[in-house]
DNA sequence: TATCATTGTGTCAATCTACCGCAACGATAA
DNA sequence: TTATCGTTGCGGTAGATTGACACAATGATA
């Protein structure tokens, strides 16, 4: 029980090794089967969800403590993230099912436990690629999986929250920002990058015109190949460049003023 | 010296009254002159200026923690307020700094003081109306001010990075949201609008088609009165249409796909 | 009364967007 | 083997939007 005696540390001496009173909490969104997926974990001592996160070590960046739980529940290492809000509300952290959590699992906590503080969490969301993804539940909760965003499951504490605004970040950063290099494989088809935004959106989009659009932003390159193994017409597959992809990010895709 | 004795009080009993290891620090812009300008303190011991800011009440949210500083400072309430980002860096902060600025004060300062931590920080921007507002320093401060923004002052520690990042954020958010009703007074010229515009992005607009855009959009109102004792041919006056304006504001102004 | 800086307004061409059509293709069914 | 069918590649048009531009109106100042 490795596990056990990590967490049954971490509540005890986590005072010493983490910032106080901080967290992060991760919305880790992948892409699969025509569906935008997010990573939830399946709690021990609830019938709720709740989202990938931990906390910050004592002089470790923000960024890293993030990467950190990241590499922990997928297995993977330089994953797109950005961070988008921090939620400072006094009532959103829920000390009682922390009390529960620990009781059931017969762990002495104390009153004036650091875990019983109030928790500000700092948002993020990592945009990865479904199929490298291995996914690997902590301590509290008994499994790690994808789940469908509409709807989507229900989650604890102020986790639904902290998801919708997740999701409503991508959608406006779509508007100037190119996206699909870290939710999609090497080499794509246009229709599955269609689809990516379709589903990001939540709305159809005109295929003829998203070819052009797209194009039009020069951070995608026609490949000489075509997908094979596939019903239908053969569509051609793309990649991204990667440098104009970059720049396009630096710079934004010119939507504005 | 009330100013001096509250302030020994946070030095020394702050750790029981604030979240520790988190600040809030606000950059607060303001329009005038056609020049976007930014609230600044010039700071006591030190050579540089600062951004305004504070810690969280045990029990406050963050957002209102702001709402207090920004009060503090520019005798304002119900200011227009974003969160943009927040600075999680380990040596952000800058130990010997605080140091040094209590040993000029005069307050004993000791090792393992809450202050002396490692420090978070929530940045959030303030759309403000230049005219309205009564800049007042705080204790480690002997002016608060209006500063240009282009070039800025020299600011302590990341607030440099901290002020940059809060105008990239304002000149995205230009792109898809309506900003001008938290800088501009009641009534307001087209010609002045603009100004404001072209003062964020930092570059030129064309009158005409500028008009027809914001006119589009429907968040203005043209008024039956023009502007009086100015040179030239006087403007028209204009004022928000507040409903509007917030609907923008909650779904964007359509910009994107 | 003339001058001048500034504002209000209209137009045209280029571009973009919504919408539609059809041939090519390749797996599958007959 | 051939016909069918769903999907892709490619193209085009009408209408709306955007960018570039010119000129008359106004009112303080010279």
């Amino acid at each position: 029980m490795a596990l056990k005696r990590d967490f049954k540390n971490i509540v005890q001496d986590g005072g010493k090794v983490f910032l106080p009173s901080l967290s992060v909490d991760c919305v880790i969104f992948g892409f699969h089967g025509n569906e935008l997926k997010v990573l939830l974990l399946q709690m021990k001592h609830a019938a709720v969800h709740g989202l990938p996160g931990g906390f910050i070590l004592k002089d470790e960046p923000a960024d890293e403590a993030v990467s950190r739980v990241l590499k922990e529940r997928t297995g993977l290492d330089n994953i797109f993230l950005q961070q988008f809000y921090t939620f400072g509300e006094p009532l959103r952290s829920d000390k009682k099912m922390h009390l529960t959590s620990m009781k059931k699992e017969g762990i002495a906590i104390e009153k004036g436990n650091w875990l019983l503080e109030r928790f500000v969490t700092i948002g993020y969301y990592a945009l990865v690629d479904f199929s490298q993804v291995l996914p690997t539940h902590d301590e509290l909760s008994i499994t790690c999986g994808w789940h469908p965003l509409r709807p989507a499951p229900a989650l604890m504490m102020d986790h639904n929250n902290i998801l919708n605004k997740a999701l409503e970040t991508l959608q406006q950063q779509l508007s100037y920002q190119p996206i699909g290099y870290n939710l999609l494989p090497k080499k794509f088809t246009m229709p599955e990058l269609q689809k990516l935004y379709e589903t990001i959106l939540g709305k159809p989009l005109d295929r003829r015109n998203f070819q052009r659009r797209i194009l039009g932003y020069g951070i995608v390159k026609k490949l000489k190949e075509v997908k094979v193994g596939v019903a239908h017409k053969a569509p051609f597959l793309y990649s991204f460049d990667v440098k104009k992809y970059h720049e396009a990010l630096r710079i934004g895709l010119g939507g504005g003023w």
